[in-house]
DNA sequence: TACATTCGATTATTTACTTCA
DNA sequence: GTTGAAGTAAATAATCGAATG
């Protein structure tokens, strides 16, 4: 029959549907109860260009864009976040300081003497993120003399290591590296080491974060590929079923009125499908035209106008095989069940 | 072979939210 | 109705081992 035809609209369907199933997905998250912690899908969507919303884009400008930079950075009325003077671009290692070749050389080493002196870089450092941690009142209270989240982080092995201590990112030191995400969802070296340096931060972490931003990453895509193979397999089951009552439709009339085989064209016509019977009078053409029409609204809101040539020829292609298939008393065997072949519509 | 990097799986911690007395 | 402790779920930083170049 026409199972490879109709698979392919199917196909089609599922493809727009997978547009539809983007912007379901996202917003579905959105119409999630949601608090502050949501917000990280709906900028996760916006960087990966997924969903159809246009407004987690919008909610992405979270800061205002420091000029020069090119990365949403604050501008506090302290000064403590406005933009670094030299700008930053993880494509290139900090030139001041001229310890980024120390610090590749020792990852750990450098984070630890970063953080475990607060006067050593946070002081000269453009950015004091310590300060600016939305959940910030029990960072100011972790450390002595105000001792920031990265710094906390430091205290690892003055605790003995023995327990894993986990800091917080700030929602600015977030940010930023988000927008460094957006830009490469890799690191090398110098970037990671850069990312460091500005964010205040050891390098391991920013390796850490980046390689858990990307697990992230990719869970979602996931989770939007199984949304999207879902919708896939419910529009073939449904045409599998819609064609296997086409096919037994078929059956039927084949074994209720067999001589329809035996009449000529033009005298009449049946689209199994709609179940209508042209009057004698009605050209084959027209026969065709009026199943192909009746098909196509019977196929209903699963068939977009706008589907493309494609989509608009299957239908017109199943009535047209069915006025072909009566229209040729001898030639077609229907008789061979579900496994013969309809004529092609161009010969 | 050694090394660096990445990835997947997992753990551990933090935080927001809910429930209940 | 308000409050605070306890419980829970979600997010995510960090760790570990395997794979890869």
């Amino acid at each position: 029959m026409e199972l490879g035809l109709s698979l392919g609209e199917a196909m089609a369907d599922a493809g727009r549907e997978l547009v539809l199933g983007l912007g379901l997905g996202v917003s579905r998250e959105e119409g999630a109860a949601e608090t502050g912690r949501k917000r990280y899908r709906e900028v996760d969507a916006a960087v990966r260009g997924y969903g159809s919303s246009p407004e987690p884009t919008v909610r992405l400008t979270l800061l205002p864009m420091a000029p020069g930079l090119g990365l949403p950075w604050p501008t506090s009325e302290s000064g403590h976040l406005e933009a670094s003077p030299r700008g930053f671009d993880v494509n290139q290692a900090p030139s001041s300081g001229g310890c980024a070749a120390e610090e590749e050389q020792d990852d750990d080493a450098v984070g630890t003497a970063l953080s475990s002196s607060p006067n050593n870089s946070v002081g000269s450092f453009p950015t004091d993120f310590s300060t600016h941690g939305g959940r910030g009142g029990a960072d100011a209270a972790t450390g002595a003399g105000g001792a920031d989240r990265s710094c906390s982080r430091a205290s690892d092995e003055d605790d003995g290591g023995s327990a894993r201590k986990k800091l917080r990112l700030s929602k600015e030191q977030s940010a930023f590296l988000e927008e460094s995400f957006k830009e490469h969802s890799t690191l090398n070296p110098k970037q990671k080491l850069a990312l460091a340096k500005q964010l205040n931060l050891r390098p391991r972490q920013v390796e850490v974060w980046f390689q858990n931003r990307r697990a992230r990453t990719k869970l979602k895509q996931t989770e939007v590929d199984c949304e999207h193979l879902k919708r896939c397999c419910e529009a073939l089951t449904e045409e599998n079923r819609r064609l296997q009552k086409e096919l037994a439709e078929l059956r039927a009339l084949k074994t209720v009125h067999p001589f329809y085989m035996r009449l000529p064209a033009t005298t009449l016509s049946m689209c199994p499908s709609c179940e209508r019977v042209a009057s004698n009078s009605a050209p084959a053409p027209a026969t065709a035209t009026a199943s192909a029409a009746a098909a196509a609204s019977r196929a209903g809101p699963t068939r977009p106008p706008s589907s493309g040539n494609a989509a608009v020829a299957a239908p017109d292609h199943r009535p047209s095989s069915f006025a072909a298939l009566f229209s040729s008393p001898h030639s077609f065997p229907l008789a061979a069940g579900p496994q013969a072949q309809p004529p092609s519509t161009g010969s």
